[in-house]
DNA sequence: CACCCGAATGTCAAACAAAGTCAAAAAAGT
DNA sequence: ACTTTTTTGACTTTGTTTGACATTCGGGTG
């Protein structure tokens, strides 16, 4: 039995993604097309379309009302590794590994976890059978690819 | 004489049997099914199902409200971790690494995340600068070296 | 231009629909 | 007997649905 709310919800969401992250409706139009009452869609906005939700809403009363629905962009974490695997080079010092992750988690990039994990596979000990004079490079190869792999899931 | 207590367990547990160790209940309903009061299902939750019992409950009230109750198996995933690191020998090849990675994930021991992590730091496409003689001994590394990172955190 | 009217959206509180809490009574162990 | 666990139900808190009424906007009309 699924909740009224979460129809509404569903329905905008298809919306703005159909429309490359915004849309405009009629309310009146949108309760009728959901069998509810207009004010029930004022409420899934304000519960599920608020700010905090990362979604922006606007509006005008009168003949051609409308409101319309923005999903906002911030800097995602996605944008954000996409950047900081453009800033690797084609060589990486464990040292500036280190410096690379540890601003990533404070900036909440990626997680605590995550540090730890790609930290240990990039470690000097984890690539000490590679050969020194390659091992930054490998070491920026490996990065990228993990980062990489953080972005896509 | 069965204990109502004891019907309820077992009638929460088959569900979550049945639906892949997770399960959304109906309070009120299930209530009725067991033939008891709502209270009681939430005394049954408390008391058989904590977290130190290895699951997790989570709820939301309201109308159309819902419980859902997940079993965790974090049963011993150190300990899978711990014999994973062992198996890896001193040399792996590309394939070897996705199936060892594949059968960890089905055994709830890493998450899905972690293992796209791990095998793109560990591919051929990471590596490929690394010798091709000693590419599958530099991926044993680091696939213990993740692995391990795994196990501490 | 000033005004009114109709078409929208906004607001708010009441009714409803869950789940949570807690303490008293009952039953079961020891 | 007494202690612990279970059962029950009244009351609380949270989330949803509905509808009446308020506000705003645009356009038509005198």
């Amino acid at each position: 039995m699924a909740r009224l709310v979460d129809v509404i919800e569903e329905m905008i969401k298809e919306l703005v993604d159909e429309n490359n992250g915004s849309c405009t409706i009629n309310r009146s139009q949108l309760a009728e097309r959901a069998n509810c009452v207009p004010s029930q869609v004022t409420y899934v906005l304000t519960t599920r379309f608020s700010s905090g939700n990362g979604y922006i809403v606007e509006s005008r009363r009168g003949g051609g009302g409308q409101i319309t629905i923005t999903r906002a962009h911030y800097m995602t974490s996605e944008d954000y590794l996409q950047q900081m695997i453009m800033s690797v080079g084609s060589d990486m010092t464990q040292q500036q590994a280190m410096n690379l992750l540890t601003s990533a988690v404070s900036c909440g990039a990626i997680s605590d976890k995550n540090r730890a994990l790609i930290m240990s596979a990039v470690s000097d000990r984890a690539l000490a059978k590679v050969d020194s004079d390659i091992r930054s490079v490998v070491r920026a190869d490996i990065m990228k690819n993990a980062l990489l792999a953080l972005m896509i899931n």
